[in-house]
Formats: structure tokens, sequence, C-alpha cells
DNA sequence: ATATTATACATGCATATACATATAAAACAA
DNA sequence: TTGTTTTATATGTATATGCATGTATAATAT
């Protein structure tokens, strides 16, 4: 194995040209690929904070709670501060914000199939290896 | 192969977990990963284009000249306008920008040796495959 | 009980990302 | 040659990313 080729270069270049495919599929819905991941792990945890987003979605705490911005301000998300701690904002979907992620479920659905198709098994399932990979190595 | 799991979410969470690796390497030179890639690009074509860099970096073109930016600002990379075609501006790195490339080099090498210890080869050379397959796949 | 430390979330700053669109120059067509 | 199309790069706008730091609350130590 030689180094020549960057491994972060790589991730990059294949992130960027990923997330621009589904984007496009997901615009119809005038939604990001990163706000539909906020609310698809929101929909799965019914009641989520801030530190539970980032442990799932593998993010900075500060760039989560800026993502968050664009979902509350149009009313996808709501906050309720929680009764026992003060400091924690719990978030959960509102009825249009459930109402979108239902709407764009099929859409993901469709994109996801494309892709499996357009890579193949075998590169699908060596994209979720090494994802697992890369958070039970860089992952603090 | 089910599709459970977003291949855009893996690839976005891996992305910002190898980057980050790489960018706290790189702090010490107070650069950031996607300008080495750009000095690194443009050390071994001597001279080039917004638009070669594109193609090789796969970045779109307004985030190329946004990001080619700081870069011309601190004075490592200078533009000459091409005297054949008005349109293009050739790129090319100054005495300062070839300087700081060979300083970040040695960091960049050392931080792909790291990589290729933690993830081990076969998914060093998995992540090359995908990168490649992903151009194949995706790119226009 | 009060001081200290840890935790949860927010803000300042800078760079990254890309779509829609603009501008300017080159290539091409009539 | 002039009008049209294509090409190379730039700008407006909006979201994404994360480090350093700030603020408020909770937990812990003395």
């Amino acid at each position: 194995m030689n180094t020549d080729y960057c491994f972060n270069l790589a991730m990059r270049k294949s992130s960027r040209l990923i997330t621009q495919f589904y984007e496009e599929r997901l615009s119809t819905l005038d939604l990001k690929v990163g706000q539909f991941s906020i609310l698809r792990a929101t929909f799965f945890k019914g009641s989520t904070t801030n530190k539970e987003l980032q442990d799932i979605l593998v993010i900075d705490q500060t760039t989560l709670t800026r993502n968050l911005k664009p979902l509350i301000r149009d009313g996808y998300l709501q906050l309720q501060p929680d009764p026992e701690d003060g400091r924690i904002k719990n978030i959960s979907l509102s009825k249009s914000g459930k109402k979108l992620y239902l709407k764009a479920l099929p859409i993901w659905e469709q994109t996801q199939k494309e892709v499996l198709n357009k890579i193949g098994n075998k590169q699908a399932q060596a994209v979720l290896d090494m994802s697992n990979t890369f958070v039970d190595v860089f992952k603090k």
C-alpha cells in the first residue's frame, strides 16, 4: 500500500459527489441532505437533544447548533426546555416537520436504491464498513 | 444489501472525522487541508488554472474560486492572466507558497502513515477504490 | 453553604460548499 | 462582420464546518 494519494482528498471528493447526488433529489422539497439527516434522527428518537444528535450524526456541537437553526426557524423542529435539567433543550419534530420527513422519505429511499445500483453491492457495503471503521478509529 | 443506512450520511460522517484528523496535524502551519490539496495540485502542475483544479479536486467552480482567495490573499498563490486567452488566469505557487507546501509535505506524509496504521491496508485500499468508483459514477 | 469543576448549548470568526446568476472573452454561425 | 453560443471566472445568497470562547446550569468538593 503506497500513500501517494491523499486519503482525506479521496474522502472529501467522494463526499462532495454523493452529497450533490442526494441534494439534487431532495431539492424538490427545498431540503438539504444534512437537514434530512437531522429530521430522520429526530423522527426515530421521538424526542432528542443537541448532545444526542451530535453523537448520532458525528458532528461538532457548534456545527449542529447552527444546522438546527433553519429547521427551527421554518417550524420543522420544536424545542422544549428539559424540566429536569435547565441546560438541556429537548428537540422534537413538529407536525409540519413530521410531514416533511414523511414526504422526503420515499425520495431518500429511491436515492439509496439508485446509489446501490450505481456503485454495486460490494462498494455499497464497503462504504458502510468504512464508515464504521472511521467512527471506531477517529471518533473521540 | 439493505439500504437502511444512509450512504450519504456514512460518507459525510467519515469525511468530517478524517478531515479533523488532518486539520489537527496541519494546524501548526495554519493551513487547512483543502488549502493543502490546492497547494499540492499546483505544485505538481507547476502552472494551472481554476478549470484544471476543479477537475483534479472534484470541486465546484464557485467553491474553488472562493477557496483560492485566502491563498492568494496571503501570497501563497500568484495569478497571471493567460496571454493567449483573456478569460484564463494562470495559477502558480509563489516562493512562499512553495516553501509552505514543502513544510507541510512531511506533516501530510506522516499523517498518511498514521491513517494507514489506524485503518489498516485493506480499508485504506477500500477508500481509494471507493473514491475512484464515486468519481466514475457521479462525476459529470 | 460556598467555591470549583463539569456539562449543555450559543456566539465570533474564518473557511467550505454549491446553486443561480452575472460578466467578460473566445469561438462559431449567418 | 455582426450576432449567437460557449467557455472561464466571479458574485449573491444560503447552508455547512469547526476551533476558541462565552454563558448558564448542574454536579462535586471542601
